[in-house]
DNA sequence: ATGGATTACGGGCACGTGCCCGTAAAGGTA
DNA sequence: TACCTTTACGGGCACGTGCCCGTAATCCAT
């Protein structure tokens, strides 16, 4: 092949400047021991010929290992949800691993807040150079968040947000939306005289992501004149049996509930109980490609299940770490994820 | 960072073989002047250590540049499709580059059987090491296919497929799948009595893509005993003129039309006309995330638009080819994109 | 002016692999 | 035995960058 675009290095920038390439690195690095003058007219040089470093040959002759840590709810007895993100994270790792990138997995319990803050110290005693975490627990990671910007360590978030902290990059869903795309499709066939249940499973009290994703299901129902009363049920314990009572009892004062809204990925407890009770005429809606739901999909008990491309997170994640730790290059801040509507028709060809 | 993973390289493999660096990179390389023997002894450590490549180090030394070449229709007058996957492949090329690998494109008109097979020559011309092509004309494509393994080019499929020829994969919607969640969502919430109206506008007329989807569409209703009649409509026409004329025919013989599902991207068309002749209470599918649809997506007159990522297919497949020609591992010959459901409501966060 | 500290820069090796070139050993022919 | 060809292998440079180390030049205090 003809060798078209040949690319200038370090080398050219020093014959230009009549400079040896030791100090055009030491400009690069803006390390110290370049005068003033050296030092600007290499810059000049470097801007003008827009010179871009060779990756290869850069990460071939550092030694210096860079590494980053991904702080993750375990894989709980509840839901594998979280096994997504981890699989695109290792997806990441090994693409990186040749590039001199490790990654180390820190795996916290979502209903254990201590757990969380004792994964964050250890991550944080590691001395990584960049940080992946999901933000369960506000007040920790508002901590975390502190103590990385103290040691300038960039740290990304996904599948949830706190605007306010400066990380270097949220990816995840935009809960709102997501919760607005549910009332449309919930309501896309549903009569007006039906009412619409909102079903909240979670241990956790002050659930932010519940929130957002109620307000933005509200929003449609306000913005379309959507005459459907809705009912809503916080459950605050998971397992089958307490939701089933409370679902019984809430069934049972509300006759004509036409569709369910579940506000997370235990759907599939609330579809085992519509399955149960001979009510799988309720539509039912909630979310994550999670094999109990799937299987419901598949058996019409749940009518659709919205997803975020929980794999896709954890890989961007780790690659936004990547392009500013190695790349150099710059990262968007806000990266909303398509908000996915998955079908017992079009599932088998998910992509998590 | 502690240095944990010290991996091994040629020079510790000829350390144990008791040879030089540059025998063992002639067995990796299988090239000749090393004797059985040793060849052998070598082979074993290799496989005994799982010896992995460097591809850093490996790019940086070979200067032969590794050049693709990419196949696609031009962006035409009637529809900006295909500058999806050129991005796609752009962005692959971007990533490449750094590695050595350039690309080349190469568009021809969809409407032109003669530009498809005279870019092909060209590109085979070209001396390229891997080939990607939308396989837009079916007997072109089988002869160059031959050619390519005539000549031991791999090439990769996207967009559509023929499965007897053996490109190194196919990254593209299983069509029979996308017409069955077309079906589902045009029928979700459509009365019993109403009719369904297939559009299929095209000038091409051995489209095996459209029949691959009808067959789907058909499929659903099948499987469902869904209740509805279906009239179905070709018009080999694509300006707007003609479609709202046969439209206008149909619509006046078949007075009930409930829902109607255009088998490719040129629902817009449809969508416009269904807007003038005040007809926005039928239900429109159509395929494709492209402006004009997307417009029509906003205004409520096509409900929803079913998409292939056609950004990522062309990202995946020059991908693909990299994976063979520079990493050196395997690819999965199927590679079916997922049927990505637009509405009105998640648009917005649309990853094409 | 002399010595020591500081600044500013160049030389050159290393990273792991590709590959050219040189050469000893083996085999063949007269 | 002398000479030539073929086979089998090693030496060593190159790729572009990172970075250690050495040193000439400058500055400052005595």
């Amino acid at each position: 092949m003809e060798k078209e675009n040949e690319l200038f290095g370090v080398k050219e920038i020093a014959r230009r400047a009549n400079v040896s390439t030791a100090t055009v690195d030491r400009v690069l690095h803006n390390r110290t021991g370049v005068s003033e003058k050296t030092k600007a007219k290499i810059n000049a040089i470097i801007k003008e010929m827009d010179y871009q470093p060779n990756i290869l040959a850069s990460r071939l002759a550092s030694k210096k290992i860079i590494s980053l840590a991904a702080l993750l709810p375990d894989v709980s007895e509840e839901t594998d949800f979280w096994s997504a993100p981890l699989g695109g994270i290792r997806r990441a790792e090994a693409e990186m691993r040749q590039y001199g990138v490790q990654v180390q997995v820190f795996l916290f319990d979502l209903n254990n807040k201590d757990s969380f803050a004792g994964q964050i110290r250890l991550a944080l005693e590691g001395g990584f150079h960049g940080m992946l975490i999901s933000p369960s627990f506000i007040e920790e990671t508002r901590k975390f968040a502190a103590e990385c910007a103290r040691r300038k360590i960039p740290y990304v978030f996904i599948d949830s947000d706190i605007p306010d902290l400066h990380s270097l990059s949220y990816i995840g869903p935009h809960l709102r939306k997501s919760g607005y795309v549910g009332a449309k499709l919930l309501t896309y066939r549903l009569e007006a005289e039906k009412k619409v249940l909102i079903i909240n499973i979670s241990k956790e009290i002050d659930n932010f992501n519940y929130l957002e994703i109620e307000d933005g299901f509200r929003a449609y129902f306000n913005d379309n004149n959507q005459p459907n009363e809705i009912v809503r049920i916080d459950i605050r314990e998971t397992d089958y049996q307490s939701v089933a009572r409370h679902l019984t009892y809430v069934f049972h004062l509300n006759k004509d509930i036409g569709a369910a809204f579940v506000t997370n990925s235990r759907v599939h407890t609330v579809a085992s109980f519509l399955k149960n009770s001979h009510r799988t005429h309720v539509s039912l809606i909630g979310y994550d490609f999670v094999r109990e739901n799937v299987d419901y999909l598949e058996n019409n008990v749940i009518d659709f299940l919205i997803c975020h491309r929980p794999d896709d997170q954890g890989y961007r994640g780790m690659m936004a770490l990547y392009q500013t730790l190695v790349v150099n290059a710059p990262v968007t801040k806000q990266n909303y994820m398509p908000i996915d509507i998955v079908t017992k028709e079009n599932y088998e060809f998910y992509q998590n």
